[in-house]
DNA sequence: CCGATTTTGTTCTCACGTTCACAAGCTCCT
DNA sequence: AGGAGCTTGTGAACGTGAGAACAAAATCGG
């Protein structure tokens, strides 16, 4: 997020030609549900008709469609198939991207036979890992490879994404050695917190993390309805037998 | 103009004990942190020192950890071990919650073999499987069992996380399932958008979606760089060679 | 015992995102 | 042809979140 130029006091400010985040991360859930109806053989869908099949508020589809241009016709609604393209185009993925996975144990495994991977605007040019004892093996109709051919691959196919699924020690070492070679898009499984240059886009999916998000909500679930007894903080101005802050042995 | 003071004109409001959901997501960041911290041997932190560990701002983070309570010493830091166990709480990792994950092909493997899952505050309960032929394999130390036995399981062992890692197209009648049998939150990696009634939460994984957000920054990037003959909107005006709009065959 | 130093907790301001509400514009029917 | 009826695109209000800045509180040295 340094796109941090925009000083204009003035309302609308159009971006030039930038799309809000929160809406670049919706257009591939539109672009999904457009698929869907396309196949359904549906020719023409109006704002509510695609926010329901997208999950979301109609209002916040048109504005965000809006973000893109005017593809839609009033008093009709959009051309399924021109908008699927128009997002399409403006996503990227009306074009091939090459992508490396590096870290071929269970998740990478996963990832390596996942169809629907390939299949649209993305090709799986090379499973790496560092351990001899996999290099080699097959997987659909790939090979693993050595991480040390990394810097070749990358070079050679114009590989602009990488996905990281090694466990969390070498996600850094593994990430520092993509962008080195070139790679400018991460996506990381590894459950650590990976720091890259700018210019380096990252993005996280971390398992862990959205279960503990659910967890939390369920605690807040069972406590209103079972368990009012919590602590609560007020209860802690008269702890004193906690772990002692910053000492321990003083005060 | 409408200085917005409709109803509380804005002291502490103290939100009850309603934490704002962008805090709740990084709660479990600084969990992973502090632990790390703890592993390390080290027992005081400031709010510096913990956010770089995290990635995030020290101001952010000090407000986030204000809602929870002040469990900081001003002028030495937190205490590492207190203040874990008081986010581990706050989040409900400190009981365990039992999970299911439903849908057993490469990435329910994957899930059912990653021990981070279990160590922390999960329990796997069930694999589930509708599919006779996986029904009776053996992952781990556990066994596929068959879908039909989801409720009898979640009424058991008192199921209140449900995991769904099957294909998009049975992914809503499990999840259906899922509800009827009482499970309250769910995470879904399917790619579709479930719907569920008042009272269930639902988190979404999703690959393609991160990878098309990754690609649009990308095509920025090299957009900026070497390509900036797109299309642009305006274009669309004279075209009238586009699918037909409302016209073709039958509406 | 007091002042200097450190670091938290909180306030204030600004930017972003969401939702409402409605004018503009298109199609269809009379 | 002209008006009725829809549906888009967008302006404006509202709510949430991020970050800077500072006052309050705790330690430490003299």
């Amino acid at each position: 997020m340094t796109r941090a130029s925009s000083r204009r006091p003035g309302p609308p400010t159009r971006t030039e030609r930038g799309i809000p985040e929160a809406t670049v991360a919706r257009l591939p859930v539109y672009l999904r549900a457009l698929t869907a109806l396309s196949d359904s053989g549906i020719a023409t869908a109006s704002s509510e008709d695609l926010a329901t099949a997208a999950g979301v508020n109609s209002a916040k589809l048109r504005k965000d469609l809006s973000y893109l241009g005017s593809y839609g016709t009033r008093g009709v609604g959009y051309d399924v198939e021109y908008l699927r393209y128009q997002i399409a185009r403006e996503i990227g993925v009306t074009q091939d991207w090459a992508v490396v996975i590096v870290g071929i144990g269970n998740l990478g495994h996963a990832l390596a036979n996942y169809s629907g991977f390939g299949t649209r605007g993305f090709r799986i040019v090379a499973l790496l890992d560092a351990d001899p004892n996999l290099v080699g093996e097959r997987i659909g109709d790939m090979e693993v490879r050595d991480f040390a051919e990394l810097e070749a691959i990358v070079k050679a196919d114009r590989v602009s994404i990488g996905v990281i699924t090694t466990p969390a020690g070498p996600a850094q070492e593994v990430c520092d050695r993509l962008v080195a070679a070139g790679v400018t898009s991460i996506l990381n499984f590894a459950p650590v917190v990976l720091s890259v240059p700018d210019g380096v886009d990252i993005r996280k999916v971390d398992l862990s993390i959205e279960l503990q998000i659910l967890a939390y909500h369920e605690q807040r679930k069972s406590g209103e309805a079972a368990l009012p007894q919590v602590p609560e903080l007020p209860a802690m101005n008269g702890l004193t037998d906690l772990p002692s802050v910053g000492g321990g042995v003083g005060a």
